[in-house]
DNA sequence: GACTAAAAGTGTAATTTTAACATTTATTAT
DNA sequence: ATAATAAATGTTAAAATTACACTTTTAGTC
């Protein structure tokens, strides 16, 4: 019992990390310096190639911590790149992968150390191949998503403010939104639980924190729930 | 300037197309039974190999023409799938796509020909390696899909009266819709003409026929609008 | 030619959701 | 005591969604 696949053309799977990270209100995205060729030296996703024993989400893992030093970061697959020039050295496919994180919260030494680097959306720099085209559907995608179901553990401090959700949000949609309905559709959620401690950093009277509740949360993520921002 | 890649691995990357097909009122898949080792004799999805020339979408193409004789088939990917012992007989990695036609539009006999065959949803055979998971993931993201933007190009005769729209629907998303609710959500899509003619093949009165007014829902696909079906 | 049968066609009212909008409250620092 | 700063809070109008049942048309039959 022979497979017959013998005369099938084999190729390169890469996989490329999409890391928006959040930050002060700021979204970000994590780029390194190609330290090989082709386009050594230029700006890219961070990528790297599939080992035969290992899944797609198991290299993305590997990469993204082999790069920056990262671990525990859960990621999304995106979509497949086949255009067949797109990379010019060798035929190479890219599965994309994304995930937002809170920069706070990951060492940034770390990551520095890998000369990896955040940008701001708006000022980054072009990007090797097709990577231009890798971030804008995860960007896309982020924000379809963001609308759809809540984000937010391991976005924020394990406390954090009605503000820094809003703000969230809106790094996230691009656009402002209405404090009060926000609060209002968080609430209806029935995800959260308000502390009785405040937050004195930003205001003299201080905000309350809030935390997630993991267990509503989970309950909810089955029935795919759906939050639109208005 | 070499590039650096000599070191990594490669891999067999296959495609997977899931047909699903609308036909009385009925969503059906296209399996083929699949003629070489492993698995051989087994019913699959319409799947084959990508070559170094072409991109995954013409593969796609390629493939679905081979085993079924179809063309100018709009297919969506879907998702890659990469567990190491998916295919026993070597390491394979697939990219599925998708897509949805109306069969009668569709050559019964070229497809017979090539031991391809329909298969309603709720009575098909098990898949080969992961293809049920495969299949499974496109029923959702087809009905996800079905209720945010508007499918119906090429799933439906030219002229096609509601009912026989709203059974799509119904088909598709595996419930009953409201019919005067559904016909009013449409009507305010205002994407189809009501034509003339009547059909009178179901009834005595016969009902009236439509077309999808294809530029009107041009104009609507560019702002990726949103239907709900109640 | 009246009646029957079968599917097509049609509208309203109640409920829920969304969107817009401005003032009061609490506290620290002066 | 006052000023300054950000936090907290509720209402109302508009739009969207849902539930729900009777009338119309016409071919076939008695």
């Amino acid at each position: 019992m022979t497979a017959g696949y013998e005369l099938e053309d084999k190729v390169l799977l890469a996989v490329d990390c999409i890391i928006f990270g959040f930050d002060n209100g700021d979204l970000k995205v994590l780029l390194v310096k190609r330290d090989f060729e082709p386009e050594k030296g230029k700006w890219s996703l961070i990528g790297g190639f599939l080992k035969k024993t290992e899944t797609l989400d198991d290299a993305a893992r590997r990469i993204l911590h082999t790069l920056t030093g990262m671990h525990d970061i859960y990621m999304e697959q995106l979509y497949t790149w086949s255009e067949v020039e797109r990379d010019p050295a060798e035929r190479t496919i890219s599965t994309s992968f994304y995930a937002i994180i809170d920069i706070k919260q990951h060492d940034k030494e770390l990551i520095e150390h890998h000369n990896a680097k955040w940008f701001s959306l708006s000022n980054a720099p072009k990007l090797i191949f097709d990577h231009d085209q890798m971030l804008n559907k995860a960007i896309m995608r982020l924000r379809r998503r963001t609308s759809i179901s809540p984000i937010g553990f391991g976005l924020l401090p394990e406390k954090f403010t009605m503000k820094q959700l809003q703000k969230l949000y809106e790094a996230i949609l691009d656009r402002k939104v209405d404090k009060r309905n926000f609060i209002n559709k968080i609430k209806s959620m029935d995800i959260l639980v308000k502390l009785d401690e405040k937050d004195m950093s930003s205001s003299t009277k201080g905000s309350y924190l809030f935390m997630f509740d993991q267990e509503k949360y989970d309950a909810k993520q089955t029935k795919d729930f759906y939050l639109k921002i208005s």
